[in-house]
Parts: C-alpha cells; structure tokens; sequence
RNA sequence: GGCUGGGUGGCAGAGUGGUUAUGCAGCGGCCUGCAAAGCCGUGUACGCCGGUUCGAUUCCGACCCCAGCCUCCA
C-alpha cells in the first residue's frame, strides 16, 4: 500500500516516493519564541509529528526539521516590554514549547535549527540572489525581486496583478514592486543585529526556513508542511528564494498545509481574549487528549476546538485505555507490536486519522469480546502497534486512571484501597446498605469503583 | 473584489455512483445484590435547485451559507 499525500503545489493526491530511498527529508515551519504557542500552534506540530511516526515506520532514515525562530520583531518587542534581554525571552519559550510538545507526545525532531544560529548563511545566500539579478539593495534594506521570478504565486495560485489589487497595505517607496518582500533589514543600534555587506542590519522571516532547510537536508526537500495560512507569503517566498538561490533546483517535491483551527466557532485573537494556550490547556487535561482532539479531524479539514470536543477525547481514551487494563494481565510473550493493515492504509490515505482512529476503535471492541488468551494478546500487540504509530496510549493504564487527581481527591491510594477492602468485606456478609455507602462515599470525592470477577478497580472520575 | 477549503444522522467525524464508517449521546435487552464497565440489538444522515445516469449524498453547473488567505497569524 503505497503512501499518498495532498500536495498543495498540484492541489491533489499523488504517491509519495522520496528521492533518496534511504532516507526521507521532511521540514515544517517551527514556531517564532516570543510567547506560548496556543493550541492551533500545536496542530501542525502534531499532524506533522504523526507523519513523522508514520514516514519512520516505512524507511530506514527519515530527516526531520523544525526551526526556532529566535530572531524577529515580535521577540524584540516582546523584550522591550518586558524589560528582558531578547535571548532570555527566546530560551524561556523555546524551553516551554520544547515541554508543551513533549506533553503532546511530539516527538524531537532529527534537528531543531535555530535562525540566529544561520545568519551568516543567510547573508551569503541574499549575496547569491543579488549576484544572480534576483534582489535588489535599496535604503538599507534588500529585496527579493518578484518579477525576476516567473513561478511567483504558483503554489499560492495568485497572480502579481492579484496581489497589487488585493494589497491593502501601503507599499514602501523602496520597493520596485509592491509585491517585493525583505530578505535584509537595517537595526538601529537598539535592535539586535550582525553585520553584512549592506550595513547592519537582520534577516527577514522568509529567509530562514529556506537556509535552515538547505544547510540542513539539502537543495531540494521530499516534504515542506505547515499550517495553511503560511502558503502566502511565507513559502512562496520562501520557494523565491530557494529556487532562485539553486539556480532553478525546486524547494520541496511535497507541499503539505494543515487546515485552521477555531475555538467555538472563532478564530482565536487577542482581541477576543480567546487564546488557549496549550501550557495552560496542560494544566487541564492529560496531554494526550488535547492530541486525541486534534487528530480527531483529518488533517486538512477545519477543526473546532470546544470543551464537547475534550470531553468526547478524553471519554475516548478512557475506553482505549479500559480495555488496555484488561489486557495488562496478558503478557506479550514475544508477539510483535505491529498495527495492523487498516490502519496503516488509513494513515498512508493523506492521513486519515479518523479512519486509523476507528480502526483502533475496532480492535477494542474485538478485544472486549475475545476469550481466548492468544486473541488478545494479538489484539493487544497491535493496538500498541498503533499507539506507536499515532503517538497515543503511550501511559500506563493505571497511570492514565489514577495518575493524577487522586491526590485533589484528598485520598491516597492506600486509604482508598482501605475503603474498597472494608467494602469488599460488607458485601461478603450481604450487607449492601454499607457497601454502598461506601461506594458512595468514594464517589463524592470523585473516586469511581468497577466491580469485576477478578476484584474491584478504581479510577478517577474524569 | 481575487485565491483556497468546507456544508453528512442529536453531537463529533470518515467515506462512497446502487451494498454497515467509527465513537459519543438516546432507546431496549444481557450481565450485576444494585450500580459502573462490558456485551447484544436499535437510527434509511448527506445545504438548496437544476443537469448527466437505469440509479447521485457521491460526477457537472448555478445558488445560499461558513471558515481561511490576500496584513512577516499554524
């Protein structure tokens, strides 16, 4: 079953092959350090992450990119208000986002370049494009040169004139054209800067995912993905710039763009104070149902982010990991974790994941049903086969039930297993009406009890 | 205005030219001391109007509505 990916550069399904098949190269734009990434900042993160998952599950090598983005307006703004130097701010968010994500169950990719750390490149590539007639100096800036390049606007289906009509910004009377965009900027003496040929100055934003991404996997990538919003301007021009900085060589063979999320039917925005930042969504909800939520939709599709859409994830993994518990008593005994067919098809299918989703869905109703020891422990090898693929039931099921929580319920473990013992011992001598207070009791401070033939588990109500 | 995607049962969300998505919720039953969990059964949904077709939710066209981009926002 060959894998088959959206490629927004043909805007259809086509067979993915990588270049070299021994070793697939994949870059998706990271975030800019300058706060905490919200949840919509998390998706392609996590789409991108189970793809990731999945291209190692088919080849030997697979070499991921994801930048942080350091240098920037927004983090010199952010220090100014804050009163901080502008490398602390950075490492501070680059710090939390590298725990955000690791809640998220996203794993680290191959390399996590940092823009700052590239700037001499990019200054000898904007040499490049101006040697090559492609940029232009002008008022201590650089610029790209969009008519020099006549595949502008063809990942972003828009023409040049398109774009003058559709401008609503006022145009800077350095620029040629107004669709010209900033590869070198001029600092004052206040703002972080290196020096260059055409004074000191930084680097635009578009320029550093094309240098981290050749430095890093070379000319021309297998995968470039990112959220839908970034198709324009930031990776056509980002495509300007490699293109014309490789004499002609493409960017990326595959462009992947994931679609946007909203948060109860809006576009999340500071102005309607509807940010919901993951590190504060972690302090909610377990990690991986945030992840569940996303993954719930297909990837290009739009998603809603709303308390019915947590609670129907979390509801979901309570019932994966219920049945995970069950299964916890069969070793594995060799058996090799591997998902099965259907669910790899579904995720070679553009990502599927609500079909892969269903497939795991499938595989807990058989494993409900089974008696046999060797049915479920092959339930249970490819159930965790999936898990590794998707990035989920990657806790414990005890930990995933009684994990957390246990210690808000002002119980610990020990005094709740004092409760079920002294339980177990009232129903022995048919004495419901203690047993069920008990029960009750336990209920109250949100202990929930499951009677089975075996004995009697507890979680926390959710 | 230009460029992209979307509109599926109570909810979320796949998919298909004629045959079950899946999960949650609901209803009935089994199990249970009673629950919980689990199991079994149960729902003829595809925005509107035309067209193509033996047959369209699925293909084509128009229309309505929603979201995103055109502002260095994933």
């Amino acid at each position: 079953m060959p894998l088959t990916l959206y490629n927004t550069l043909t805007r259809s399904k086509e067979a993915f092959e990588p270049m070299d098949p021994d070793r697939v190269t994949m870059y998706v734009c990271g975030p800019t350090v300058y706060n905490h990434a919200h949840i919509g900042n998390a998706r392609p993160a996590v789409v991108f992450d189970v793809l990731f998952r999945l291209l190692r599950h088919h080849y030997p090598r697979v070499d991921y990119a994801r930048n942080i983005t350091d240098i920037d307006d927004k983090i010199i703004k952010a220090a100014a208000d804050q009163g901080a130097p502008i490398e602390k701010v950075a490492q501070h968010y680059t710090r939390i986002y590298r725990e955000d994500m690791a809640a998220l169950n996203v794993l680290e990719p191959t390399v996590e370049p940092h823009a700052t750390e590239h700037v001499a490149d990019m200054i000898d590539m904007i040499g490049k494009l101006i040697d090559s007639g492609h940029a232009y100096a002008a008022d201590g800036h650089v610029l790209f040169d969009v008519v020099s390049f006549a595949d502008y606007g063809r990942l972003s289906r828009r023409s040049l004139e398109d774009m003058v009509a559709g401008a609503r910004v006022e145009v800077a009377d350095y620029k040629r054209h107004p669709g010209d965009f900033v590869l070198w900027k001029p600092s004052s003496d206040d703002q972080p800067g290196w020096d260059s040929p055409w004074g000191r100055g930084r680097p635009g934003w578009h320029l550093e995912c094309s240098v981290m991404a050749e430095r890093h996997l070379g000319e021309t990538i297998d995968i470039h993905g990112g959220g839908n919003d970034l198709i324009f301007p930031h990776h056509e021009n980002e495509i300007a710039q490699s293109v014309c900085g490789h004499g002609g060589a493409d960017l990326a063979r595959f462009w992947l763009h994931n679609g946007f999320l909203t948060v109860d039917e809006t576009k999340m925005s500071k102005s309607l104070g509807n940010i919901l930042t993951v590190h504060q969504l972690l302090g909610d909800y377990p990690g991986e149902v945030l992840r569940l939520v996303l993954l719930t939709a297909h990837y290009r599709q739009p998603l809603d982010w709303s308390d019915e859409a947590i609670d129907q994830a979390r509801r979901t993994l309570d019932r994966i990991y219920r049945c995970l518990a069950e299964l916890n008593e069969i070793g594995l005994d060799g058996s090799a974790v591997e998902p099965p067919e259907a669910f790899l098809a579904a995720l070679d299918d553009d990502l599927n994941t609500p079909r892969a989703l269903s497939v795991i869905s499938d595989l807990v109703s058989q494993a409900n049903r089974v008696d046999s020891v060797a049915d479920k422990r092959a339930l249970k090898a490819a159930l965790l086969g999936c898990g590794r693929v998707i990035g989920l039931m990657q806790l414990d099921p005890t930990e995933w039930f009684q994990g957390s929580g246990a210690e808000t319920a002002g119980l610990d473990e020990s005094e709740i297993e004092a409760l079920i013992a002294n339980r177990a011992a009232a129903k022995s001598e048919r004495d419901f009406a203690t047993a069920d207070r008990i029960r009750d009791e336990l209920a109250a401070r949100g202990i929930v009890l499951e009677d089975r033939p075996e004995g009697t588990s507890w979680r926390v109500e959710s």
